[in-house]
DNA sequence: AGCACGCCGACT
DNA sequence: GTCGGCGTGCTC
């Protein structure tokens, strides 16, 4: 039994002896309820035994009671669950943590399950071998529209044939979308998982552990799910940001997916336009559904421009007008690195101004250049303030400039929208897109930066409708980078190629590994000297009120395991650590 | 995570 | 002399 307790001191668990009267309620899995050292605690049952072989059976104490009428996970899981502790360098409570549901699950009877209408996908050995149960590893899916009937067609097999499948989406509102359309072929079989309701995400996972046949539809949290009979994972945009968690343990879905489907057996499906360079070097299958990824593009060399252009190049303000002429919706796209940012009131929108220096703040309580107290809104007393890409205040006001007062943000009906990465998901197509500064995301320092580049700007391109002629331009001063290339192409697999031989002779991942740490409330810049000898280490270095390591090596695996300890040893004394493994950027 | 046990400084 | 600070260690 492991102790729900998120210390490292409590990976080995702790023996209790199962009292006759609940020996049929307990499993691998079940949440129990037990003392130790004087109180009682939870914890989750991982193996049992006839007898402790190491501990006089007089010693051990009772269970008191078991709390989960349905185990957790299942005792096939917990390789994965290993491994994930091992690799994510946490507490194997934290990790069981995330099994279960946000309540305690409880029965719920069977319900009846609808029929299922056939329909072909694009994959359909894969989908055969799911339904009856023969694993075959991981297919990426590369299309670049009609997602959810290519997701219906790929799992209808295995669904008919009674078995279970999990859909995960990057956002819960692309989520909550995939799952509205597929209800109408599946009706009550697809299980939509919101972030919200804590006791309607608690029925969707007890469903899930104890009924087959179902389509669990959610984020990220879902992969951990004992989902009953799991036949295939449903990953799409496996690379976005909101496959990875944030905070400590900073899992990745694809990465515990993969892992599930070596230890337990289910299909791991990828759906997307743009895959993440370790698809090349896992050699993962290539599905082309037929039509573009996305939208055509077009380059605009921004050095062909006069000086004193602006913003926009020429072209580009024929192209806007133009389009607005014949009635067309504008999206123009910029980004937020870069540039400073500033705040505005959530409640009436108005930019955030220091009333004592004039200038403009972010969301904090005092002026970063005077340090006066900013209080509430000025305008309408709200309190809250979210921060503004002061790129997408200028890129408003210059587009004003041009088409007076029809420039507005997503949600605002206007006929030109700009808006950064967060606004895709919520933007309906328009007819001319715009990068103003493609250049900005190509040239990041993160070693991933191209790879991220092109993966955004196929998502940017695939906004417009294709069918009314819509197209993407791309203001760039470098357009002969081979990101571009691909882009124009509307082909990522060449470019991902060279980019992993990049990789691979820099020891980059996916060839090699990389991890970064971060400690709070420590002054000694030597604490993890003897820890992380034999990696390649950069830093320690001032980060914001933390010091911070980049740790890179061909096999961190043992530097992991050593840092469990001193890791453990820190939090204890109070010290804040953050353990980014696999980081996005670095 | 808690809680006990520990060893040093400021008090009736 | 003791009350109490919170650093180290243990929990079947």
């Amino acid at each position: 039994m492991v102790p729900d307790l998120p210390a490292f001191a409590m990976d080995d668990g702790f023996a209790y002896r199962v009292p006759e009267i609940i020996a049929g309620e307990i499993s691998v899995g079940s949440v129990v309820r037990v003392p130790l050292a004087g109180r009682r605690i939870r914890g989750y049952v991982v193996g049992v035994e006839r007898s402790a072989p190491d501990i006089d059976p007089r010693d051990l104490k009772d269970v008191r009671s078991v709390a989960s009428p349905i185990p957790v996970f299942r005792e096939s899981m917990l390789p994965t669950l290993r491994w994930a502790a091992d690799h994510y360098v946490a507490p194997i409570a934290k990790i069981l943590a995330k099994t279960g549901p946000p309540n305690l699950p409880k029965l719920l009877p069977p319900i009846e399950l609808p029929g299922v209408p056939p329909v072909s996908g694009p994959v359909p050995e894969v989908s055969e071998k799911a339904a009856g149960g023969h694993p075959v590893g991981t297919v990426q899916i590369l299309a670049g529209a009609g997602w959810s009937e290519l997701i219906r067609g790929t799992i209808t097999p295995p669904v008919s044939a009674g078995r279970s499948v999990l859909v995960i989406a990057p956002t819960a509102v692309e989520a909550g979308r995939l799952a509205d359309r597929l209800v109408g072929d599946l009706g009550s079989r697809v299980l939509a998982v919101g972030e919200k309701d804590n006791a309607a995400v608690t029925a969707a996972w007890s469903r899930a552990a104890t009924q087959s046949g179902v389509v669990v539809v959610g984020t990220l949290r879902t992969v951990w799910w004992p989902v009953k009979d799991l036949s295939m994972i449903v990953l799409v945009e496996e690379d976005r940001p909101g496959m990875k968690e944030r905070q400590t343990p900073t899992v990745a879905a694809g990465a515990l997916a993969r892992m599930r489907s070596a230890t337990e057996g289910p299909h791991v499906v990828l759906l997307g336009r743009v895959p993440g360079v370790h698809i090349v070097q896992d050699r993962t299958p290539l599905k082309r559904v037929p039509g573009r990824l996305w939208g055509s593009v077009e380059m605009v060399d921004r050095t062909d421009d006069p000086p004193g252009e602006g913003m926009f190049s020429r072209r580009v303000k024929v192209a806007i007008t133009a389009t607005l002429r014949r009635e067309g919706r504008v999206f123009v796209f910029t980004h937020r690195r870069g540039y400073a940012p500033a705040a505005r009131c959530v409640g009436c929108r108005k930019l955030r101004i220091c009333p004592a220096c004039g200038s403009r703040p972010d969301s904090r309580p005092f002026c970063p250049r005077c340090e006066a107290e900013l209080g509430l809104c000025p305008e309408c007393g709200g309190c809250r303030f979210e921060p503004l890409g002061a790129a997408v205040g200028r890129v408003t006001e210059e587009l004003r400039r041009m088409v007076a007062d029809g420039v507005g943000d997503v949600g605002s009906g206007r006929r030109v929208i700009v808006g950064t990465e967060r606004d895709l998901v919520a933007l309906e197509p328009v007819n001319l897109t715009v990068v103003v500064d493609a250049d900005g995301l190509v040239r990041g320092t993160n070693y991933r930066a191209t790879e991220e580049a092109l993966a955004l700007l196929a998502r940017v391109a695939a906004t417009v409708r294709r069918r009314a002629g819509g197209r993407t331009m791309v203001q760039t001063a470098d357009p002969s980078h081979p990101v571009y290339t691909a882009l124009r192409r509307g082909d990522p697999v060449p470019y991902l190629s060279d980019e992993l031989m990049a990789r691979r002779r820099f020891l980059l991942p996916p060839c090699g590994e990389v991890m970064v740490v971060e400690v709070e409330g420590v002054e000694d810049r030597t604490v993890l000297d003897r820890v992380l000898e034999g990696s390649t280490v950069f830093g320690p270095a001032r980060a914001g009120d933390r010091i911070r390591w980049i740790v890179q090596g061909h096999d961190l695996r043992e530097t992991k395991e050593r840092l469990r300890a001193t890791i453990g040893r820190l939090r204890d004394r109070g010290c804040k650590v953050r353990l980014d493994v696999d980081p996005r950027e670095f």
